[in-house]
DNA sequence: CTTTATGCAAAACGTTTGCATCGAG
DNA sequence: CTCGATGCAAACGTTTTGCATAAAG
C-alpha cells in the first residue's frame, strides 16, 4: 500500500468520529502500522515503525492511542509473558470472522497464530462460558487461550 | 495452623534439599503464606503477609523465592491483566488432581477458581495440543485459559 | 474558536540486580 | 567452615502522567 493509508484507518476514522474522537496523523500512522503487519508488535515496535512514517510522533501518543483503540475494541492487547504488552488489530470487525489463538515460544518469544481446531474450541468455550456465567453469576466478555512451549527452531537448539 | 508450619513447607523442604537449595525461615514463611490462602496473591501481598510472620524478610527475597518456586514447578505464576504477577501453590503435586482455570473480573480484579467443565476442557485442550504440536512442530509445555468479565457485584454496580 | 490530542520530560510502577553480610548445613 | 541466601538500595524497562503547546473540527 505505497503512498497511502490502508483501509483499516478508513473505517476507524468513522469509528473515532462517532465517539467524538479525532483522527490525527499520528493515529493514522499507528493504525497503518498495525494494519500492514502480521507480527505481534509491542508499543516500542509500533513507535519505531510509526517514527519512519511520521518522525515527530512520541511514545506517549503511541501508548495513549493504543489504550484508546483497546477501549474501542479496535485492537486487542495481549500478554505473552515477556514483560511487555503486544497489540493486534481486531480483524474480526473488518468483514470476515478471523478468530485465532496463539502459540507462544517461551525461548524466542515467537508467536504463531493458529486457526486450526478453532471451531471445536470456540464451541466448547461458548458452552463453558454459558455454564460458568450461570453458576457464578458472572458476565463473561472475553477469553484468553494460549499455548506455551518451544518452537521447532528453539527445540532443535536445545538439543545441541 | 497456629504456631506451626503447614505441610506445604514440609514436602517442599525435601524438594529444596534434593536440588541443593536450602530451607530458610523466609522461604518457610513464604510457603506457609501460599499454603494457607485461597486468594491469588501478588508478590507485594505475599511480602506483607510474610512480614507479619517474619518482619525482617525483604521484598527481593520474596521475588527470588517465587522465581525459584516457579522454576521447581511448586508454584504457578499468573497474569490477570492488572500489571502485576499473581502466584498460586501447585496443589496438584500434593496428592490429588486439582486442575482448575480462572474467571477474572476486569473491574475489581476478583479471581474465581473453577473446576466445572474441566474434564471436557482438558480433553479438548489435549487434542488441540496434539494437533498443534504436529502441524507446527511445536513442543507445547503448558497452556493458559482464562475468562474475563464482570463478577456479580460489579455487574450490579454498573447498572446503578 | 473550542476542545481534544500531542510531545516532552519526569514520575510511577513492578521487578531485578550488585554487593556486603548472614546463616544453613 | 563453606557456600547459598539475604537485606538493602540502587537500577531497570515498561507504562503513565502533568503540563504547556499544537492542531482537528
Amino acid at each position: 500500500m505505497p503512498g497511502g493509508f490502508g483501509k483499516g484507518s478508513v473505517w476507524c476514522h468513522g469509528r473515532f468520529r462517532g465517539y467524538g474522537y479525532r483522527m490525527t496523523v499520528s493515529r493514522q500512522a499507528i493504525l497503518d502500522v498495525l494494519n500492514t503487519t502480521v507480527k505481534h508488535l509491542s508499543a516500542e515496535d509500533i513507535y519505531h515503525e510509526v517514527h519512519k512514517i511520521h518522525p515527530s510522533s512520541g511514545m506517549s501518543t503511541v501508548y495513549r492511542t493504543l489504550e484508546l483503540l483497546s477501549r474501542l475494541k479496535l485492537v486487542f492487547k495481549f500478554d505473552f509473558g515477556d514483560g511487555r504488552a503486544r497489540y493486534e488489530l481486531n480483524k474480526r470487525l473488518e468483514n470476515k470472522e478471523y478468530h485465532h489463538h496463539h502459540l507462544v515460544c517461551i525461548n524466542c518469544q515467537r508467536v504463531i497464530d493458529y486457526t486450526d481446531f478453532i471451531e471445536d474450541e470456540v464451541e466448547l468455550l461458548k458452552k463453558t462460558e454459558k455454564g460458568l456465567s450461570k453458576k457464578y453469576n458472572f458476565k463473561i466478555m472475553r477469553h484468553i487461550l494460549q499455548f506455551y512451549g518451544l518452537c521447532n527452531r528453539c527445540e532443535e537448539k536445545g538439543k545441541e
